[in-house]
DNA sequence: TACTAAGTCCGACTTAAGTCAAAGGATATG
DNA sequence: CATATCCTTTGACTTAAGTCGGACTTAGTA
């Protein structure tokens, strides 16, 4: 599987990064990238491993995630299909910051760093493509220090519902919802917090009528007030 | 002052940013870029203002900082000399992210966006230079995260007074020490908490023997302990 | 020099959320 | 299908750190 022309080779070219490549520089892209299967847990890089390079995620899910000196997880990214993450070292030529683990089946592009500098250090429009993907991630990282460092969970997790339930498409329907399709120890992870205190706030809002739990779906049951959470 | 050449036009040009530029580039950036004295205080931009273009610190001290809906401060970063700021729209287009504001006397380079864009689509140097500052500041906002989210007050300060040690060049003194530049209200905000908890803890770490407080000044006493109280 | 405002410190109180332990559910493996 | 393992929920307890009120100190300005 590993380098060959396959269905994915196409759509790696039509991702904004890799776009506007001439034809010899999208065959160089595609000579270098690897397109591989990973199992669910399967780990792809340590905070601290050598930099060997980064990935895009083509399906499946993958998350970024940081472990404290007393043992405790708190996952910074989810990655969104299509993203590339672990680029971080490309520019300043350090280790890895985070750890990568993949939490579902999934199908991702491995591109070395070595090889792909050499590739975009005369070509400006890779680079522009680069720099918009890090100012989104910048913003994102932005807003979530802003709410780990001002925000109860209460409200992280409120603005992490409305989040989602915008990207569903189902936020005009009488009853909005969220399918979780990440465990429950990774979205608490996630909220910064832990399961225990994530399953207390579930049942909370429950009683209160703001939403409804059905297995791994949830339900809004009144948006406004969980935008009032979201404060 | 604006625009003239002047003692920092040639400073501005030695920056790593804006190294490696053609003798015809560099003027370029020189017209571009606005030089200016700010007073302490003076407020430079505000989160969702229209984005105007990026600045360039290059004396003084500038705090980067969001605000929440209940009024609370939390600084993200504070500038330092010769780095650079409000890059983030320049490529995702979008407004201010975070508030900007002078935090002592300084001077700023103000570059426009829409020039600056125009000069840099076609110039991979820039492109790269850009990058590898992004990377540094992605990393510096992976570590604050995890830090809030994992992390209890006193480990935060002990590693903020580490890190400021290494900066100060007084690691290997009998008493390394810190100067504090910036008032208490901001140290505490930048460390995500407020002025009571932080006046607080620098009295327990006194009567600890850990620390000695004089003035503006922090002594380290007992630097073992400092590193234990970090983890 | 004096007055105002801002910054700092401190004690008493409150609270959100973490810890711990135990019990139920769900899922996977042989 | 039975056992084991992991995941989730729950209650009782603990604790770090925020809130509030007030006093004191420093700095800035008239």
């Amino acid at each position: 599987m590993k380098n060959g022309y396959n269905i994915y080779t196409e759509t790696l070219l039509t991702l904004p990064l890799f776009s506007e490549l001439t034809p010899h520089q999208s065959k160089q892209i595609i000579s270098l990238c690897k397109i591989r299967n990973y199992k669910k847990n399967e780990i792809l890089f340590f905070e601290g491993d050598n930099y060997m390079g980064f990935y895009i995620l083509l399906e499946g899910s993958v998350k970024i995630y940081k472990i404290s000196f007393e043992g405790k997880e708190s996952i910074l990214h989810l990655i969104k299909q299509y993203e590339s993450f672990g680029d971080v070292p490309l520019f300043d030529g350090g280790k890895y910051p985070v750890n990568a683990q993949v939490i579902a089946d999934s199908v991702l592009a491995f591109v070395p760093h070595q090889e792909f500098v050499e590739l975009i250090k005369n070509n400006s429009t890779i680079c522009f493509n680069i720099l918009v993907g890090f100012a989104k991630k910048m913003r994102r990282l932005t807003q979530k220090i802003e709410e780990f460092s001002t925000k109860e969970i209460t409200s992280r997790f409120a603005r992490y519902l409305l989040e989602e339930i915008k990207k569903s498409g189902t936020a005009n329907l009488p009853e909005p919802f969220v399918k979780i399709t990440i465990s429950k120890k990774n979205l608490a992870s996630y909220l910064g917090t832990i399961t225990d205190t994530l399953s207390r706030l579930l049942k909370r809002l429950q009683n209160e009528k703001i939403i409804r739990v059905d297995g791994k779906s949830i339900f809004i049951l009144d948006i406004n007030k969980l935008k009032a959470l979201a404060r």
